[in-house]
DNA sequence: TTTATTCATTGCAATATTGCGATAAATGTG
DNA sequence: CACATTTATCGCAATATTGCAATGAATAAA
């Protein structure tokens, strides 16, 4: 249906998937990588930097501000955007405790 | 369009982001979280466990089957699946190097 | 005030994803 | 062999995502 039964899960289940989804697009991948290069920089510049349109920037902003990943100051005409640092650590903390899981008996697999 | 530009973007971006995208659905967060639990399990238990049709649950399985994530042993009528443990460590040491960049210089940042 | 610049939003088209019923394929059982 | 069990695949419908041109809103500059 194209229509994920989040219902179904846990809250832990989805917050994980809600989190790897969002950074599961190379455009995104690619705007926090910048950010986290120069600190901070303005929308046109990750434009020009990325090359997709504007537009397409600005939507992939939106979802990675509703995830609260980046924060956006206006400063004059331009707006300045860099990565919400508690944020990061605290999806940083999520994803690493469900990458840590272990296969601990081998001899039980297939 | 619907379609990524992935000829944009680096080999590294497009790495992590189709990793990421593969574990961005809380089907197959749960498919791996009972995976890991149970060391090995055979599919119609996941069905049972996670609630989803067959159907559907064979298809998140393939998904993550193509990333190499999981592999499939068939054990009579049924198939025994498990995490492929190689894979496992080495999609978990991408994402690491990409979870782990910081921001240097918070001065900058507006 | 008029104009230029920058970013957000809207509306659209194209493609992708999710989910499932039906069915096929493979194996085991009687 | 016929039949049951288990999983994969196909085909479909519904929804989501991606991308962009056009437009709007806000600010700066002339």
């Amino acid at each position: 249906m194209g229509l994920s039964k989040t219902e179904i899960f846990t809250k832990e289940q989805n917050h994980i998937a809600s989190i790897a989804k969002v950074i599961g697009h190379p455009a995104r991948v690619a705007i926090l990588q910048h950010l986290f290069k120069m600190d901070s920089c303005i929308c046109g510049d990750l434009v020009e930097e990325i090359g997709l349109a504007q537009a397409t920037i600005s939507q992939h902003l939106k979802e990675l501000k509703a995830l609260g990943l980046v924060k956006g100051n206006v400063e004059g005409q331009s707006v300045c955007y860099c990565i919400e640092k508690s944020k990061w650590v605290e999806i940083k903390k999520v994803l690493l405790n469900f990458l840590d899981q272990d296969v601990t008996d081998i001899t039980k697999c297939c």
